[in-house]
DNA sequence: GTCAATCGAACTGCATACAGTTTCCAAGAG
DNA sequence: CTCTTGGAAACTGTATGCAGTTCGATTGAC
């Protein structure tokens, strides 16, 4: 493998596994960046939390030199998921199970909030058709009996368009941004166990059809509480 | 000024007018960082909204060289100041009265919970006697008729430490983070008007009283509505 | 006069070399 | 044995040069 390390072998290929097509802006098609690979790999907790990252093994596992690396490492640390200290270099920043349930309730007054923007300046056409969708994806979906594997993907997919249309609606980046923070955390797959269980995913997506009705109403304030309920519940299933 | 390009003295000098002292990390006592001059001048409204930064001016006008400016310029972006575009470089973001007005709402939100996570967990010493100073602080402040140069200086010393000390007992960095997001905004002087009006001042602080009370107590619920109540009620001031 | 193409200047992206700091280990004093 | 101290290796911070892209102006065709 050339001048690679091995711990280039363990970082993801570029694949577009983290879809981060709504970014609104002049998102050019180009290849996948140095800090996507560095964030699955952490996400995926290859990194141990605390741990420091040396640049020049990093830089020599993705391939680049050191200067896009820190580059990469600082956008992550913007993102909280890593720590920066001068002359020290980056450490990979530890996520305690109490920081994980927090960033649920932050995540439900955020979108919370988004969704009584939503209510209060009407839905526009392309987050409407898209609520819209989800909502008929959701349907389809739980025509079946049991969900099997090929299920749960595309019902993740419905989730996260459910979710993304509202933040859309919302018409607001910064709670877009802060949004994204609470989802940038290491879950090394024992945690954010989302119960698939038929009627979880049931009431969930229920909880989908009256958060549409309601913000299309305009009815911002209970659209607002059922979406900081409906996040909420997810916590409770993760151990 | 020999290397210096005319831009540089527009520049503010290394003074720690916006205090960051609450990092909580090892925050080392060093010079401040090109990006908190960076910072200073945007927000200032040095530069013009949707101008895009030229690195070589900058980093002549900082007096250091590109690479550290660029790192300058990718924190700034983390903290949404401005937007980076590959092959592009980096833009001033605008930031129009909206997104000013919906950052009150944000915070409000962020706020509140840090008041239910405060009366949840209880009130660390540190928090404790820190909102207790600054409610002496400001009890002392208003047995004035009139607030003047220095007591508004005082005023908002004593209103900064009090919602700091809050989010210190809310025990999440994360809210902390989203919090300061909502910080940062380029209120170029005209914005950003909160009333000195003295009865307006009487009301906020004496919010702060009720919310030190309610923390206190546990009653986390109704200190997270006063707080948003508390926050939103600053945004009627801005124009 | 308007539009398109083209060439050149300017700017950004990256690699690399060097300087300054930290960190760790080993040797020595108490 | 413990603590201190010296120094070298390792690592991070910064400057700089070159390659690739973007942007603007000038020229030419229509």
């Amino acid at each position: 493998m050339s001048e690679q390390e091995s711990l280039g072998a363990t970082f993801p290929e570029p694949t577009h596994d983290i879809d981060r097509s709504d970014e609104s802006e002049r998102s050019a098609p180009r290849s996948i960046s140095s800090a996507d690979r560095v964030r699955e790999s952490i996400l995926n907790g290859q990194f141990a939390p605390g741990e420091r990252i040396n640049e020049v093994h990093l830089s020599r596992a993705l391939g680049v030199s050191r200067t896009p690396t820190r580059a990469a490492l600082h956008a992550l640390a913007a993102e909280g998921l890593v720590d920066y200290a001068h002359n020290r270099g980056f450490t990979v920043r530890d996520f305690p199970l109490q920081a994980v349930l927090d960033a649920y309730q932050i995540r439900a007054s955020l979108e919370g909030l988004a969704c009584r923007f939503a209510a209060e300046r009407g839905l526009g056409d392309e987050p409407r058709a898209a609520m819209e969708q989800a909502l008929r994806d959701g349907d389809e979906i739980l025509k079946n009996e049991a969900l099997h594997e090929g299920e749960l993907v595309a019902y993740r997919a419905m989730n996260v368009m459910f979710h993304d249309a509202i933040l859309a609606a919302a018409q607001n980046r910064m709670l877009m941004e802060a949004v994204r923070l609470t989802l940038n955390m290491p879950g090394s797959t024992h945690r954010r166990i989302v119960s698939f269980n038929h009627d979880d995913v049931r009431r969930r997506h229920d909880d989908h059809h009256r958060l549409y009705q309601l913000i299309a109403a305009g009815e911002g304030w209970r659209a607002e509480l059922l979406m900081r309920e409906h996040v909420i519940g997810l916590a409770k299933k993760t151990v």
